[in-house]
DNA sequence: CGAACATTCAGCCTCGTGGCTGAATATGGG
DNA sequence: CCCATATTCAGCCACGAGGCTGAATGTTCG
C-alpha cells in the first residue's frame, strides 16, 4: 500500500508513533476500543491518577494524530478509535515482513 | 497471543514503542532491512546529517529495545535487524482488529 | 610498535513533553 | 434563570531526550 513515502505520510507515522509513545495514551486506546461503543472523557480520566486535565492533553494528542475521534452527546463528549488509523502502524510494520 | 498484560510486557511495549517514536531510528530500521545482510554503524551513521555520535546514541536506544542487535568484524559492527521484536507492535496492535 | 581508522563513552546545553493548578466554557435539571 | 456537572483552556515548572564536542577504546596495517 505504501506506494511512495510522501512528506504527508512521513508526518502521519511521525504522529501516529509519537502518540502510541506513551503508556497512558496505549493504555487509554486499548479502554476505549474495548468499551465496544465509545467511552465519556470522564470515564477515561478515571482509569488514571493523574489530574483530569493532564488526561484531556492525552486525548487531544491522540485525536490529533488521528487516532482518536470525538462526538457531542449532551454535556459529555464521547470518543471512539479510529481503526483506519491504527493500522497506518500495520502498513510501516508490514515492509518487514513482507518483502525479501 | 498475549494472555496477560505482565509487568515484562508491559515494559517491552514501553521499550520498543518509545524507541520507535523518532523518525531518525524508523529510517535506521527501515534502512538496515533493506541493506539486507547488515548493516555497518558507519554506514548508518552516514545517512543522517547528525554527528555520528548522535547515531550511536539511536543504535544504543534501538538495542536496548530489542530492535537491533550487533556483531563486531573485525573493526567494525554490524548492526541487523531482529524481526521477532518488531512483531510485538504487531501483537499490540492485533487486538484492536482481532476481538469483536 | 605506532599510526590511522571505526566506533563508543562522557559531559554539556536546550527545548519539548507531561505533570500540576486555577479559570473558563458549555449543557442540562430544578 | 441559576447552579451543578462535564470538560477544556491557559499558564507554570521540572525533567529527560536528543543535539553537540572532545576524549577514550579497540583493531588493523605498514
Amino acid at each position: 500500500m505504501p506506494k511512495r513515502e510522501t512528506k504527508a505520510r512521513l508526518d502521519a507515522y511521525e504522529a501516529v508513533f509519537s502518540a502510541l509513545a506513551h503508556p497512558a495514551r496505549r493504555r487509554v486506546l486499548l479502554a476505549v476500543y474495548f468499551a465496544g461503543g465509545g467511552m465519556t472523557a470522564g470515564a477515561i480520566a478515571a482509569m488514571f491518577a493523574h489530574a483530569w486535565q493532564t488526561t484531556t492533553r492525552h486525548l487531544q494528542v491522540l485525536e490529533a494524530a488521528g487516532l482518536l475521534e470525538h462526538e457531542k452527546q449532551g454535556r459529555m463528549r464521547v470518543y471512539r478509535i479510529n481503526r483506519k488509523r491504527l493500522a497506518l502502524v500495520n502498513d510501516w510494520l508490514a515492509t518487514f515482513f513482507r518483502e525479501p
